[in-house]
DNA sequence: CCCATTGATATTGGATCCATTCCAAGAGTA
DNA sequence: TACTCTTGGAATGGATCCAATATCAATGGG
C-alpha cells in the first residue's frame, strides 16, 4: 500500500500527501480533519495520522485544538503580509548569494520558465504549456532554481518552510485572475534575471525584494477582499 | 504528575523538555536517544515520546534512522557558518522593523542587559549578576527583546527555529572562552543600541546583521577547532 | 416559550501490545 | 586463525485498546 523505498518515512509520507490536499484545495481552508477518516483513506492505523497532524501544525498549516480535532488553518491577511515580508528577505538572500554561485546552465533554465509566463502572458502559449497550471509551475521553479543556486540548505529549507504554509492554490488563484499583476510579475522576474546575469549581487537582492514583497501585497489584498473561501459545512 | 493549564500539550511539553536537556549539555551531542529510557524518565508512555523525538527531528536537532534510534545531531561547521547567515539575515529584518516600533521601555530592557554584559567584562559584576549563564541568559534576552519590537510573529518563529537548532551550551561555551570576542560582542550591541535609539532603521539592520556574521563567524571557528565535543560510549 | 442540565455519542490522546528489523555475540568451518 | 552464518536480544514502528473530554440532542424546569 504504501511502496516508499525509505522504510521509517511512513509517517512524513502521510504529511506530505495531507500537505498536497491542503495545497491542491482538495481540502478546503477551514475543513475539519478526522483522524479516522484520513486513516482510512490511507489505509493505515491513526497513529501515524496523529504524528503528521502534528507536524503539519508544527509547520502552521492546521490548528489543532485539544480534543476538539484539527481544521485547516485560515491566514489572516497581516499575517500573509508578515510572512512575506520575511520571504522577500531570505529570498534576497538567495538571489544576493546566486549573483555569485548560478551558472549558465540554471540561468538559461530561469530564462526558460520566464518565457513560459511570457508566452502565457501574450497568448502564444503552444498548448500543453499553456493555462494556469503551467504558469505557477514555472514560477515555482523560477524560485526554486534561485534558491538551489543560492547552495545554502539553511536558506532553501526556511523558504520551503514559509512556502508550505499557504495554500497554493488560494495563491495561484490570487495571481492568475489579475492580468495586470501577472505583467509586473514577469517584468520583475526578468529584472532577478538580469541582475544574475550581470552578477550584480546587490540588484539581484533589492529586485528580489521587491519582486516578493509585491506578490505578498498583491496576495495580501486579495486575500482582504475574499476571505471567506472557507469551508462551511 | 504532568500539570500543564493546557491538557493536550504533552507532547509539545515532552519535546520541551528534551530540548531542553539537548541545549543545557545534559544530554551530549551524539549521545543517543532510548524512547523508552525518556519515557521512563518522564513518567509517560512511548508514545508521546516518540512524537516529541519526531518533532526535534523535523526541527533538526537530532537525527532519527529508522529502527536505529535517534542521536543528537551535530552540527558541521560549514552548516553552522549557513544558518548564521540566515540568521544575520533575519535578525536584521528584526532590527529594521524595531527601529520604528521599539518603545522606551523596551530600549531601556536592552540597555539593561547590556549592562550586564559590561559589568561581567570588567569584572565588576556583583555576585549573582556573574558569571557565564548571566551573560548567556542577557546575550538571549536582549536578541528577544529585539525580536519582539519587531512585531512579527512570523520572522520571529523563523529566528526561534534557527536558535533551536543549535544547542546552546555548546554555542555560549564558545563565546564565554574568548574574552577579546566579548568584548567585540558588546561593542556590537551597543551600536544597535545606538542606532534603535536614534530610530536609523538602515543602521540598526546593518549593525544586527553585522553582529551575527561576527559571532557567526566565532562560533563556526570554534567548532572547527573543536568539533569533537560529541559523546563516546 | 426559552434556557439550563444531563445523558448519549463521537473523537481525541495516551497506554499497551505485537510484528519487524537491526545489532552483536557465538558457533562452525575452511 | 579468520571468516561466515546463525541465533538471541533489544529497540523501533504501527496497530489496537481504553480513558478522558467535548459536542449535541433531548428533556425538564422557570
Amino acid at each position: 500500500m504504501t511502496p516508499q523505498t525509505d522504510e521509517g518515512a511512513l509517517v512524513d509520507d502521510i504529511a506530505a500527501r495531507i500537505r498536497a490536499q491542503i495545497m491542491s484545495g482538495e481540502l478546503p481552508i477551514g475543513k475539519p480533519l478526522r483522524q479516522a477518516a484520513l486513516a482510512a483513506e490511507f489505509g493505515v492505523s491513526r497513529t501515524p495520522v496523529r504524528e503528521a497532524l502534528r507536524q503539519l501544525q508544527h509547520g502552521g498549516l492546521i490548528e489543532m485544538q485539544p480534543h476538539r480535532g484539527a481544521v485547516v488553518r485560515v491566514p489572516t491577511p497581516w499575517e500573509v503580509r508578515q510572512a512575506y515580508e520575511v520571504r522577500a528577505e531570505l529570498e534576497g538572500l538567495a538571489a544576493r548569494r546566486a549573483a555569485s554561485r548560478i551558472t549558465e546552465r540554471q540561468l538559461a533554465e530561469l530564462r526558460r520558465h520566464n518565457d513560459v509566463l511570457h508566452a502565457a502572458l501574450e497568448g502564444t502559449a503552444t498548448g500543453a504549456s499553456s493555462g494556469p497550471l503551467a504558469t505557477t509551475q514555472a514560477n515555482d521553479c523560477f524560485h526554486t532554481v534561485v534558491c538551489e543556486a543560492a547552495d545554502n540548505p539553511w536558506l532553501r529549507r526556511m523558504i520551503d518552510r514559509i512556502n508550505e504554509s499557504f495554500p497554493r492554490n488560494v495563491s495561484s488563484m490570487a495571481l492568475a485572475g489579475d492580468e495586470r499583476h501577472r505583467q509586473l510579475n514577469v517584468r520583475q522576474h526578468d529584472a532577478v534575471v538580469a541582475a544574475l546575469t550581470a552578477r550584480d549581487a546587490d540588484r539581484a537582492q533589492e529586485a528580489m525584494r521587491e519582486h516578493v514583497i509585491s506578490s505578498g501585497e498583491h496576495l495580501t489584498a486579495w486575500y482582504e477582499r475574499r476571505s471567506q473561501i472557507v469551508f462551511h459545512g
